[in-house]
DNA sequence: CCATATATGTCAACATGACTGACGTAAAAA
DNA sequence: TTTTTACGTCAGTCATGTTGACATATATGG
């Protein structure tokens, strides 16, 4: 193995290094939803507006249903939160072309603006990042990032191939 | 730049990729938790129990006010879930040796078993994404996810070094 | 020694975002 | 026509966060 040869010890797979990658990723999930967060109290919403908001703007026309398996939350709880974002014209609903009883969601020109605004400070953290690791690393954090999300949802990922792509 | 040279587009800062991490973060937080939070349910714990519990039980004897500029919560909140912990017996509490107005934290033995329990899926998750993804790509990991933990923070990650180390 | 600052705890009230369970309606599909 | 599906809603609960006010013990500095 790659220890023997170049007289590394397989450290990847040690205790320590595994808890470092639990503690970074509680680490840097608390520091990247804490951003959004404050601009969200402005509008008297919260984290779970944020995310209704992005995966509406990410996906246009999405239905609620896709939108629940996504979230993974009840109806209940999306209800709540999207009514409030349609009630606040955030969020339009009309009904779907080919099945009538799906509500299709798409943001309005305020939603597309508060998602801007929102996720921009996000996308500006996770630039710097980007940048000052370097294409390589990117790769790397993706693959590892993918490896930890469920199988199902791997395909949201399209690969782009190692490093470079033409 | 790159581009020129190589005929790669600087990928790694359009739209698009970092969209993608911002989700990937989403995703693999989301079932990274989901794991741990079923045994939780069962001990009548949430999602602050285990925070406690892994943090205590990685800083042992860790007081207080430490534990609060890592959680990042109120003393009022953090009180609650560790009243708990300490009344079912997964924490010991005691004076501390130089100041005696600190609590200095500890796991029990009752404490360590749980940690165990609900951290080893974790690791046990993480060493698989590690393995899949390579020893290159862990770096690229941690270094990603380093540049969002915010300054202050990211001594708690003491680097290795460019993969390997003596 | 005394005043002040610090570490911690506690009570009360409240908001958010999750949950379950039950029920309703409109439209699609069998 | 019956059943299933997509979605909504009401009601109640729980976990986890918040603020504000106040209490206590101890440390620390003048």
């Amino acid at each position: 193995m790659t220890d023997v040869k170049t007289g590394i010890n397989p450290l990847f797979l040690r205790e320590e290094e595994l808890r470092q990658g639990l503690e970074l990723l509680f680490f840097a999930y608390r520091d990247f939803t804490s951003e959004p967060d404050a601009i969200l109290a402005e509008y008297g919403f919260g984290r779970a507006h944020h995310r209704v908001i992005y995966f509406v703007g990410r996906h246009p026309d999405i239905t609620v249903s896709d939108l629940l398996e996504i979230l993974r939350i009840t109806k209940q709880s999306l209800s709540r939160v999207l009514g409030q974002l349609v009630r606040e014209k955030f969020i339009t609903q009309r009904p779907g072309l080919k099945d009538r009883r799906q509500r299709l969601l798409e943001l309005t020109e305020k939603g597309v603006e508060l998602e801007r605004q929102l996720t921009e400070r996000q996308r500006g953290c996770m630039a710097r990042a980007y940048r000052e690791a370097g294409g390589e690393a990117v790769e790397g954090f993706r693959k590892v990032l993918l490896g930890l999300v469920e199988e199902a949802d791997r395909g949201r990922f399209p690969s782009r191939g190692p490093i470079r792509r033409g």
